[in-house]
This record gives structure tokens, sequence and C-alpha cells, in this order.
DNA sequence: CGTATTTGACCCGCGC
DNA sequence: GCGCGGGTCAAATACG
């Protein structure tokens, strides 16, 4: 749809992004949350989490009325009112019970599902007992002050626990929050993880080397050097992303400073641009990025030219369910820019990080448009600053994720293979399948942290090729556990890997130098890595839960799990495969990893 | 009052 | 050349 196309966007879609409202909504049924209004959120979110915790076995809501019936004559609240058993005034409080709620949740029976159902039920309950029974004391004509305290108390009763609820509502919402923040922290940490190992074991296959051969310390800023372009310096090299600089000196007119030869190795991670050129730039617009402005400033050859145009369109967009508006990855974004995008009703948000002045860094934050409890976030460039431990997993991941795509789009006779590989060598232990699409306008990789995808549901373009991995999840029953473990058997992985030296269990460490984690060691080959995940994944994984129990960290894996669990019981419906090549941040895939090559 | 966000305008590339 | 869509700017506004 056209830009301002008259697309009516509620707010629903659009606070999540626009940042104001906070209140972002987690339902099972996202084409029905179109007509719920802010207010309907918090009922809404209260009935997911409530309903969350519910035991299997609960009985559907519409069949608890008739159920609480019974319970509701024998609550406390009218156990108390020793003389009335056939309370007049019970139908008062009913009535303004449901007034009062009325003018919050008219809409909401869902609120009604949650943890007040007694007391909604007790309304409910008394209305029809009392329909039936009061007809002899009302024909009585008799009201007594009494009477109407007792409706008073329980009414205030009823308001007192709705507030309470209200309030831990509001609490448990904070807590879903914060424990999906973690788990989406947690995950991009290990994706991090991973992918340093496995680029690094990239890396060394194109040299022909021996995987044992290399130590880590060396080898680790030279695998960017060597993945990314063999013919840059280490400077463009540093720069997959639009952080690469050029004379994009639209405003400020700075002079190009290309080739960033001063930049170490070293500082891929941390450093991605060089200060100089951060300096320079610091409010350069992308549009610069232009494929047609790269030969302005850039070094000699064409080679370069071309290499650099594409590093800065080179993207790592990131799907992650996340109520918040934007998933947690340690920097800080000042948000510049909305603009409704075609194929998504979502807005989508543009920020620049605001850690340094001048870092060129940006990322895009939009809502997946098939299931907007999903949050897509693409990441462009290279931090031209040290950034804090939290934001070092998303940094390295989207450098070195850049850098892997680029080295396979580099050699354009071999893109699709390329693209095989850098898919394989990614995340061989986390994702069931790579989806590889020729077509997207910037080569793109995404990394898929949903859930487990289902190769079967999976819809396909036909320039999309998708890599099947070993999945993990094939050893549980029921979708919703293989879900959660999709998800979170990964997890548990590179948390063990983390922790890699404290035990001595995991097969990795046969092929590589446990000193050498730390340090982006090496990893098998992808083949040998396809080859031993399946006979080393339970070893591993058992072995990884034993380090993982003795670590602090622990805690955080245990919330991630629930939160994948909790996230894998619901109804999802991302099993859509968005082809709609013009709009890269909504291109889905069921795949943990996607490699989008610009063709 | 300083900072962050919003939002309409603008620029640019691309396809027709 | 024109329209469309993505991306960014910057004045206005909101917020703490």
């Amino acid at each position: 749809m056209a830009k301002g196309s008259g697309l009516s966007i509620d707010h629903n879609i659009s606070d999540p992004i626009a940042g104001k409202n906070k209140n972002f909504f987690l339902c099972h049924q996202p084409t029905v949350l179109n007509s719920f209004s802010d207010d309907h959120h918090h009922f809404h979110k209260f009935h997911y989490l409530m309903d969350a915790k519910r035991s299997p076995a609960t009985t559907p809501s519409t069949i608890q009325f008739p159920v609480c019936l019974n319970h509701d004559e024998d609550s406390p609240q009218q156990s108390s009112d020793d003389h009335h058993h056939h309370n007049k005034r019970k139908v008062i409080d009913e009535m303004d019970f449901f007034t009062d709620k009325n003018t919050h949740s008219r809409d909401h029976h869902h609120y009604k599902d949650s943890k007040l159902e007694l007391n909604v039920n007790t309304g409910l309950n008394l209305l029809t007992t009392n329909t039936s029974s009061d007809h002899s004391t009302v024909d009585d004509g008799i009201s007594t002050n009494m009477e109407d305290k007792k409706a008073k108390n329980e009414y205030a009763v009823v308001q007192a626990e709705l507030e309470r609820v209200n309030a831990e509502n509001q609490r448990l919402k904070d807590m879903v929050n914060e424990v999906t923040n973690n788990y989406n922290a947690l995950q991009l940490q290990l994706m991090a993880f991973m992918q340093h190992h496995n680029a690094k074991a990239a890396d060394e296959n194109s040299d022909g080397r021996q995987v044992e051969e290399k130590k880590g310390q060396l080898a680790a800023p030279r695998r960017f050097i060597d993945l990314g372009l063999g013919v840059n310096t280490a400077g463009t090299a540093d720069e997959p992303a639009l952080s690469s600089s050029e004379g994009r000196s639209r405003d400020l007119g700075g002079s190009p400073v290309n080739g960033n030869s001063n930049n170490n190795e070293e500082s891929n991670v941390l450093f991605g641009q060089d200060k100089k050129e951060f300096v320079k730039r610091d409010d350069s617009p992308d549009r610069n990025y232009g494929p047609n402005k790269v030969p302005k400033f850039s070094s000699s050859s064409k080679n370069v030219d071309q290499t650099e145009a594409t590093m800065r369109k080179a993207r790592v967009s990131v799907r992650a369910r996340s109520e918040a508006p934007m998933i947690n990855d340690g920097c800080q974004w000042r948000k510049y820019g909305q603009k409704m995008a075609k194929g998504n009703p979502c807005p989508r948000a543009y920020y620049r990080c605001t850690m340094a002045a001048g870092c060129p860094v940006r990322k895009q934050v939009q809502r997946c448009a098939e299931d907007r409890t999903i949050l897509i976030t693409t990441y462009e460039g290279n931090h031209n600053h040290p950034l804090p431990p939290a934001a070092m997993a998303m940094a390295s991941t989207t450098s070195s994720a850049a850098r892997l795509l680029l080295s396979g789009s580099m050699s354009s006779a071999d893109g699709l293979m390329n693209a095989n590989f850098l898919a394989r060598t990614l995340l061989p232990c986390s994702s069931s399948m790579a989806t590889i699409s020729a077509s997207a306008p910037f080569p793109t990789v995404t990394l898929d942290l949903t859930q487990t995808p289902n190769p079967s549901n999976v819809q396909r373009s036909p320039n999309q090729f998708q890599v099947p991995f070993p999945n993990p999840s094939h050893n549980f029953a029921n979708g919703a556990a293989a879900a959660a473990a999709g998800s979170l058997l990964p997890q548990i992985f590179g948390q063990a890997l983390y922790n890699q030296s404290k035990f001595s269990g995991l097969q990795m460490s046969q092929d590589m130098d446990p000193s050498q984690l730390g340090n982006q060691s090496q990893l098998p080959s992808p083949a040998m890595q396809q080859g031993q995940q399946h006979n080393s994944l339970a070893d591993s994984v058992s072995a990884a839960t034993a380090a993982i129990a003795a670590d602090p960290n622990f805690t955080a894996a245990l919330a991630a799990a629930i939160t994948s669990i909790i996230n894998g019981g619901t109804p999802q419906s991302n099993n859509v495969t968005n082809n709609e090549n013009t709009d890269d941040l909504a291109t889905t895939t069921n795949g943990n990893v996607k490699f989008s090559q610009s063709s």
C-alpha cells in the first residue's frame, strides 16, 4: 500500500513503535487486536498471564460460570452474611459491580476469565439465583439499612479486590517485560557467541587451515579481514554495514575518510568505525550509501568499491518476541523517524545509536505484520565506541553476521552457495533451517529468535532456499514444548559454551582449544559441525545443564525458558512467509537464520 | 530548560 | 519525467 494511503493505524499497532505507550499487547489472536483500545490491553494482557498460569485441565471460561456458581454461594464474602441466605441486595451488588467493571472492559470477557473470576462469577451467580429466589423476599418489600450496608461492604470488597488485581496485573506485566528482555538479551548473547565460533570456522575453512592449528587470540582479529574481503584493507573490512564512511557528508561536507587504515583489526567488534570518520560525519544520512556514491571516496580498485557499496547495505535483522517497544540490546538509541512501510500496517521506527557522538549505527524497529508480538530489529553499521557488555552481544553479532553475509555475496558466481555456507555456519545449533533470499533489496542476515521453525509449514518464495538443520525440537512431543525447546535449547547450549571452562564434557572441546573460547576461538568446520551436531548435541546439552546449574546466570536462563514456554504455548500464526521482497523488515521466515542477498 | 519524540517535508533511488 | 517508496531532517511538541 502506498504511503499515506489512508491506512488507518490504530494505536495498538503504532504504540509499540511510538514508544510513548509502553503497553503493547500480548494476544493469542492478533487478528482480533485491532478492535481493542489501550485500556483493554491491560485486561487482555492480564488474561494472557493468568491464562498461562492455569493448568491445562482448567475448564474453559464458558463452563466456569455454572461451576463457580456453587462456589460463590459458599464464598467467604457471602458466607459472612449469615443472616441472608436470600440476600436481595446481592442483585444490587452485582449490578454495581458490573457497572463499575463495564467502564473498564465491557468487551473483555477475558477479564472475567482471570483471577477475578470468583468475584465476577459471584455477581453472575447471585443474579441468577436471586432472581429466582428473591421473589418471596422482594415481594415482601422489605429493605433494611443493614442490607444496604452489607451491599456496600461487598461492593467495597470487590472494588478493593479489583484494585489489588489491577496492581498485580501491572506487576506481572512488568515482570513479563523484564523476562522477555532478559530472554532476548540472552539469546542475542548466544547468537553472538555461536556466530563468532562459526565465523572463525568459516575463516579457517577458507584459509585451508586446520582448526586445531589456530591460535585464538591472533585468529580472532584476522577472521574479519579474511571473511570480509581479502582484498580490502583492515579498515574497510571493518565496516560491512553502513558504518562505512565515505563522503556521505551531505550536510557536513566532511572529507571522506576511506580505508580507515588506521583501524586495527581488533577494533572490529567494538569500534567498527574509525574515529576520524565518525567525527566528520556525525549525522550523515543513510541515503548517501548508495552505490553511485561509492566511487567518490573509495580506494583504488573497483573491487573495493563494489565491496564497500555492498557493505554499506549489509544489514542484520533480528526477529524476537517482545512486548516492549524495543528489544534490550544494551545500547542507547534515539528515535529520529518513523514511517509506514509498504506491506506492513505497523510503522517502522528509525533509531540511531546515541552512546557516542556520531556513532553510525542505526536500527529499524518494526512489528511483524503477521505476528505482531514479533519485533523485527534491523541493525546497520558498527559502533565506533566501546560498548558495555550487555551491548557486546548484539554488536558483535551484527558485525560478524554482516561480514559473513558479505563474504558470501562477494563472489557473485557462488552467491547462493556461499549463502548456504553462511547459513550453515551462523547458527548450526539453534536453527532448524536457514532461508536464503536472493531478492532482498539489501544483503540481510535475519536471525530469528522467535520459535522453532516447522519446515513443513514454511512457504517459500522461488528465490529462497532453505538449508535443513538438525532440529533439536524433534524429541518433544507437543508443539508448544517443541517450540519452547527450539529457542531454549540453543540458549542452554550457548550458555554452556559460555561457561565452558566450568566443565569439560562439551563435544566442541574436542575440536578446539578451550582456552580460546573466550576469545572467539574457532569451531569445527561447518561440515564437521553438521556431522557432529546430531551426535553431540544431547551430550552437550546435558553437560551444559550441569554447567549452567552452577552458574548465577542460570536464573536468567530459567526465566528465558519460562518465557519461551509461555510463548510456545500460545497459538502462533507466524508460519506465514511474507515474500514481499520490498519489505525486507517484514520478510519472515520460520528458520532462525535467513540470508538475503541483493541480486 | 534541556532532552527526547513526533511528524510533515524533503531527498534520493528506482521502476515505468 | 513522473510517481512511489525508503530513509532522513528538523521544527514543533512533549516530557522530566
